[in-house]
DNA sequence: TTTATTTCGGATAAATTTATCCTATTTGTA
DNA sequence: TACAAATAGGATAAATTTATCCGAAATAAA
């Protein structure tokens, strides 16, 4: 469904929320642990995050990555899917047709179209600060 | 959403539905051209439907691909969707944990099942036979 | 200003997925 | 039986995704 990137960041953003709330910052090597993913993979990704502005980097000493606490409840996972995996998981066609068009549709196109936006919706109406809640509450795992 | 493999797999399964409904066997090159797939790769797909038994191939002259007509109602999409993928899309944690479990669940379980499961309900009470039939009809296409 | 700390970013490697090629095997027909 | 036509399957290559490594750049504190 979606990439690993694309979990990585999840889990990461989510993490980072979780500790913004707290106003700490984290550095890539916790995040990894904590999600348990690949530290240098995981930093690129935070990199693209950053480039996106779903997350803060501050460099150097006492530095690390941080989300501002009013945004977390602003953020929705679906920017984070966009920044990492694009949007073809929204507009693609199921079977990989050039354009998903109602004029031109493949055979799953009434079917799956339907499957699609309830996922983007969801995507779009989910925010970061929901899901790290139920992290700080022990309620979900970012692990195992 | 789903892998290039399993694409090409549900088209050419339909391709080869609208062909055997018509009583006519199709080779793998007509398949790959109506489906705007590369040859050798929908070969190798094709023979793991036929491991799976959704298609029936049959070998020497005048061989080629077919489904026995009273089976193309009752092909689901979910078979071939598992003869390829596996069955990691119906079952599989949206963010990767090990395995998708209510008593340990990831952050974004419960609203992820909603959509999954309606995934699975689709491609479960989809036929072969339904998609089949637009093709004919010209309604929906295979290509482009 | 020096040093320690930390992210950034390019180069590279490993793993997986996608794609190609070639030969073996099967099967119907002459 | 010999031949032609067709799928099966192994070996290999290309492309993409995932993962690692290392030095550059930035920053706070001493
Ligand atoms: S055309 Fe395939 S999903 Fe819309
Ligand atoms: S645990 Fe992640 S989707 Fe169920």
């Amino acid at each position: 469904m979606f990439s690993k990137a694309c979990e990585y960041g999840i889990k990461a953003a989510i993490f980072i929320a979780v500790n913004s709330s707290e106003n700490k910052r984290v550095s890539p090597k916790e995040i990894s642990e904590e999600i348990d993913s690949p530290q240098a993979f995981t930093a690129k990704i935070l990199q693209a995050l950053v480039r996106h502005q779903v997350v803060k980097s501050i460099r150097g000493a006492y530095g690390g990555f941080e989300i501002e606490k009013d945004k977390i409840a602003t953020i929705k996972l679906a920017q984070i899917v966009y920044a990492i995996d694009g949007d073809n998981i929204y507009k693609g066609c199921g079977l990989g047709l050039h354009t998903c068009n109602e004029n031109h549709p493949c055979p799953v196109h009434d079917k799956f179209k339907v499957v699609r936006e309830e996922l983007r919706e969801m995507l779009e109406n989910t925010s970061l600060e929901q899901l790290a809640l139920d992290i700080k509450s022990g309620v979900s795992f970012l692990k195992i």
